[in-house]
DNA sequence: CCGCAGGTGCTGGTTTTTTAGCACCTGACG
DNA sequence: CGTCAGGTGCTAAAAAACCAGCACCTGCGG
C-alpha cells in the first residue's frame, strides 16, 4: 500500500501539500505566496518537484507554466485527515467534533446549512437502524 | 501571540505532539511505543526535551519519571486543528465536515450519539435566529 | 554496602531538509 | 533577429532535524 499520508512528510512538504489541497491547483508562484516564512522561489520549485517524485503531486501544463495538483483525490485526503483528527483531538467521538464545529463557526452558519446538517443526521439515523 | 500551531513543527516533533494530545499525558516510553518507525529511546527523550524548550510541552514528576503534557489546552488545540482542517479540506463548510464524519463512522455511531448531535444542532438553531 | 534497573541531561556526528544559484529553454515583441 | 521576461531542471552546500551513546543520578533488593 502507498503508505503515504501527510503524516510522514517533512515540514515544508506538508505545508505545501496543504496549500495545494486548499487551492485545488496551484502554480509555484501561488504556493510561494501562501507559504509561511517563505523561502526562495526556486526552493519552492524544488520542493514541488520532490513531491511530484514522491507521487504526492502531479502537474499539468497551463500555457507555459506548471500547475500542480494532488494525486490523491480530495475525497480520500479528507477522510484520512478527518479520521486522524477525530482520533487525536476528539477521542474518536463524532458528536464532540460537531459540538466544536458549531461552536467554532456559530455566526457563519446559515439556517440553510443547519438544515442541511439536520437532514444528514436524519438520514444516517434511518440507515443506521 | 504565541504563533505556534502544529504547522511549523518538524516531522518528529509533530508526531510526538499528536501522541501527547491523544494520550493526554505520556512518558517517554509511551511516546516511543506509539511512534511510527520508532527511533531510539534516547532520541525520543531528546525530542521531548526540545519540545519542552520550545514551550509546547511541560512535564510533571510521576514518582521518579517524567510525564509530559501539552502546554496548550486540549480545548484550544482542538479549535485550532479543526479550523485549519475545515479550511484546507472542506472549503470552510461545516456541513461538508458533518457529511464526511457520518460517512466515516457510519457503523460506529450509536443512536445515542446521533441524538446528541441532533440536539446540538437544534440548539444552535435556536440561538442563531 | 554493592550492583542493577530505570530514569535523566548532554554532546557530537550523521542524515535529511531546505535553500540559493546557475544553465538552459521558450514565447513575445521592438 | 536580439533580447528580455518568465518559465524549468539540476546541484552543491548550509541549516535543521535526528539519532545513539555516554556519564551521571536515584531507589531498591540482596
Amino acid at each position: 500500500m502507498r503508505r503515504s499520508s501527510l503524516a510522514q512528510l517533512s515540514r515544508r512538504e506538508r505545508q505545501i501539500m496543504e496549500i495545494v489541497y486548499r487551492a485545488g491547483r496551484a502554480s509555484a508562484t501561488e504556493v510561494l505566496a501562501e507559504l509561511p516564512d517563505p523561502p526562495s522561489y526556486s526552493a519552492v520549485r524544488a520542493l514541488l518537484r520532490i513531491l511530484e517524485n514522491k507521487g504526492h503531486l502531479r502537474h499539468e501544463l497551463s500555457g507555459t507554466r506548471y500547475v500542480y495538483l494532488a494525486t490523491v483525490g480530495k475525497e480520500r485526503a479528507r477522510r484520512s485527515a478527518l479520521r486522524s483528527m477525530v482520533d487525536t483531538f476528539f477521542e474518536g467521538s463524532a458528536s464532540k467534533v460537531v459540538a466544536a464545529l458549531l461552536d467554532l463557526s456559530r455566526e457563519d452558519l446559515s439556517e440553510q446549512e443547519l438544515t442541511g446538517i439536520s437532514r444528514l443526521i436524519a438520514q444516517a439515523r434511518r440507515e443506521g437502524r
